[in-house]
DNA sequence: ATAGGGTTAG
């Protein structure tokens, strides 16, 4: 019988010689730091290591002390020098047991330790032994270590290769991994599922080039297509270049799937914002009996507020409650998102609350979602708060913080701000500057945005100009709007928004004539606006309109109500807003279009279809028009109903005819 | 004995 202790010395003198098989090729030359014992000295000292107290005196016989002290900080070396002082003899098993602890707690400066005491033991040719030490440099993001490793090697077997090319892939590195697949076949060697899912996985992030397609024809042709790791590698490559319909096949076609295949479906749909799709793929999953997972809830959060789906976002939740009452930061923070974009800025709060941990992103998050529903006292408070507990902002908790300030018109509070970020070593970009250009239009201060925008340091951009042209037809400037306009037109020809907007600040002028100049101009560029379109909740089904809808089947109804609304406004002093309408038109067809906006045909439809009292939320793809912004502020003290609408960027509520804009947006 | 796929702010 062949015992553990003989197994082990036939395997370390397998490994000791496993070079030496090709007399011809040499041990690899290590230059220093890896070369010899000495250069031990070189390396940083780990954290809080004193040697003098931790190493005892005489011969270490017992092998469970040595293997006691992981490279947990201050036993790195202490393990080391005990291998040392052993009576033992060098042990592979525990060299792997220090590497593998390095590789799992992320331990670099350990793991160099360890590497530079390898590579002066019996070791130091080990091709098993390299492999490791390649993998320990990969998973601590050190590539450079890892390459270094890589091309010393005499001798690379298809290990070798994976774990550099999974660390290449995993540190977003694909085109390094990518480039590694020919050289390996040149290599003469075949790459496996471990090598081709990572490699997909690569190729995934990349642009779509046929490189991805010759990967999957090659796991095809080699019969790894069945395999689990690499077909949900595929399902999450296809779903990255859009091509959902082709993950989807792949999918359907895995005759073993796991939690990982449902959740690269569900995450492909929801980066393309199909939230229903992703809603019944999550019930399909629980139906087949799979366990929803971190992952799967943050990428359903992330669908779901990318629609404003509230009901479905509560549902999720409570699933996920129910199932694992634990909140990740990760997972908390897209929920929070969720909430806070579905118009529910109360519940994103008690979730930012309820975190245990939190990080930047899930400051941001609720900074944003406070900007976005037009509580600017309560964004700059937060974020004093932030600020004081030592959470370092970044660019993105700087653009909430400006965004607020515009939105509230806290002029002097958004330059303080803006004078703020260098401080924190945030550079000022481009986006800061169109914001704060906003904060100076917003304020009617035309001449300050335009003086801005001639001192920047960068060039100004399409949202620049675009900025200062929502300024304009703000506050009715012609002459700067319509420069503002050709600028944006310039930098940005085939956004049909410039020209809308232009036509816009013409109409409320009265100047028809260049709207229909204007207009001539947008169909030579073939500028076409995006269709409005609202959508409305109600019990868990998504009604969606577009303007002088007349196919929907409740047509009439919707119709009869909106015309009670209006004359009930109007009794309240609602006087309808005609230079929204862009069309040359007598006043009564004017004032006939305003009522059939999406947005009011989606209230309409709200009054008709929900409780009397109940909070109406409706969501929209465009600007609010400002006939309806004045309509839904009566409509809410007419009808005595909350209305919280969300915009393409903000949050209206409206309540007691008023609205938290105070028509300022 | 060593290598693999899925998630968040903008």
């Amino acid at each position: 019988m062949i015992n553990l202790a003989m197994k082990r010395r036939i395997w370390s003198c397998r490994a000791r010689f496993s070079y030496a098989l090709n007399p011809a090729v040499q041990g690899p030359t290590l230059s220093a730091p890896f070369s010899s014992h000495a250069n031990l000295a070189t390396f940083p000292e780990p954290d809080g290591w004193e040697s003098q107290n931790l190493v005892p005196s005489g011969v270490v016989e017992d092998k469970d002390l040595l293997r006691k002290g992981g490279p947990n900080s201050k036993t790195g070396l202490y393990v080391l020098d005990l291998i040392d002082r052993s009576s033992l003899g060098p042990d592979p098993v525990l060299y792997i047991d220090l590497i593998k602890k390095c590789t799992n707690l992320n331990k670099l400066k350990e793991g160099r330790l360890v590497h530079a005491h390898l590579m002066a033991s019996c070791f130091r040719d080990d091709l098993v032994m390299h492999n490791h030490m390649l993998n320990m440099y990969a998973k601590c993001g050190s590539l450079q270590e890892a390459r270094k490793v890589f091309d010393e090697m005499p001798v690379r077997d298809v290990f070798t290769w994976t774990a550099l090319i999974t660390g290449y892939s995993q540190s977003d590195l694909s085109e390094d991994a990518v480039a590694l697949f020919p050289q390996m076949l040149r290599a003469d060697l075949k790459p496996n599922e471990f090598t081709l899912s990572s490699l997909l996985k690569a190729s995934g992030v990349r642009v779509s080039d046929g490189f991805g397609r010759q990967l999957h024809g090659y796991c095809l042709k080699c019969g790894y297509i069945s395999n689990v790791y690499v077909g949900s590698a595929l399902v999450d490559m296809y779903s990255r270049w859009e091509k959902i319909d082709e993950a989807r096949s792949i999918f359907d076609g895995l005759d073993r799937k796991n939690e990982v295949s449902w959740n690269a479906l569900i995450a492909g749909h929801a980066r393309m914002g199909e939230a229903e799709l992703a809603l019944s793929l999550f019930s399909e999953m629980l139906r087949a009996d799979f366990k929803p997972s971190p992952f799967t809830y943050s990428s359903m959060f992330g669908a779901l507020s990318s629609m404003g789906f509230l009901e479905q976002g509560k549902w999720v939740h409570a699933h996920m409650i129910k199932s694992d009452p634990q909140l990740s930061t990760y997972v908390g923070n897209t929920l929070l998102d969720m909430y806070a974009k579905s118009g529910s800025i109360d519940d994103a709060e008690k979730v930012f609350n309820r975190l245990l941990r939190r990080d930047l992103i899930s400051w941001n998050s609720l900074l944003k979602g406070y900007a976005q529903h037009g509580r600017g006292r309560k964004t700059l408070e937060q974020f004093e708060e932030m600020l004081s507990i030592g959470v370092k902002p970044s660019d993105v908790t700087f653009l909430s913080v400006l965004t607020a300030c515009s939105h509230v018109g806290l002029v002097k509070e958004g330059e303080h701000y803006f004078q703020l970020m260098r401080r924190y070593g945030v550079e000022p970009q481009v986006s800061h500057h169109a914001t704060m250009v906003d904060l100076y239009g917003r304020a009617g201060l035309l001449d300050q945005a335009k003086r801005f925008i001639q001192n920047m340091p960068m060039e100004p951009n399409a949202a620049v100009w675009g900025a200062l042209l929502g300024a304009c037809r703000m506050h009715k400037n012609m002459e700067l709007g319509a420069y503002a306009a050709e600028r944006m037109f310039e930098l940005d020809p085939d956004n049909p928004g410039p020209l809308m907007l232009l036509s816009n600040i013409y109409a409320s002028a009265g100047r028809w004539s260049e709207v229909a100049m204007v207009r001539s101009m947008m169909k030579v560029n073939q500028a076409k606006k995006e269709p409005a379109i609202s959508w409305v909740d109600i019990e868990n089904s998504v009604h969606t309109f577009v303007a002088n809808d007349d196919t929907h089947p409740q047509r009439e109804e919707i119709r009869k109500m909106w015309e009670k609304v209006n004359t009930k406004i109007k009794e309240f002093g609602y006087v309808p807003d005609t230079s929204h309408v862009l069309f040359y038109a007598d006043q009564q067809e004017k004032e006939e279009r305003l009522q059939v906006h999406s947005e009011k045909l989606a209230f309409a439809f709200a009054l008709l279809n929900t409780p009397p009292g109940s909070t109406i939320r409706i969501k929209k793809n465009i600007r609010v028009c400002g006939d309806c912004h004045s309509a839904f502020k009566f409509a809410s003290k007419a009808v005595e109903r909350e209305i919280i609408l969300r915009d393409t960027n903000r949050f209206h509520h409206f309540r007691d005819g008023s609205c938290s804009c105070r028509d300022y947006w």
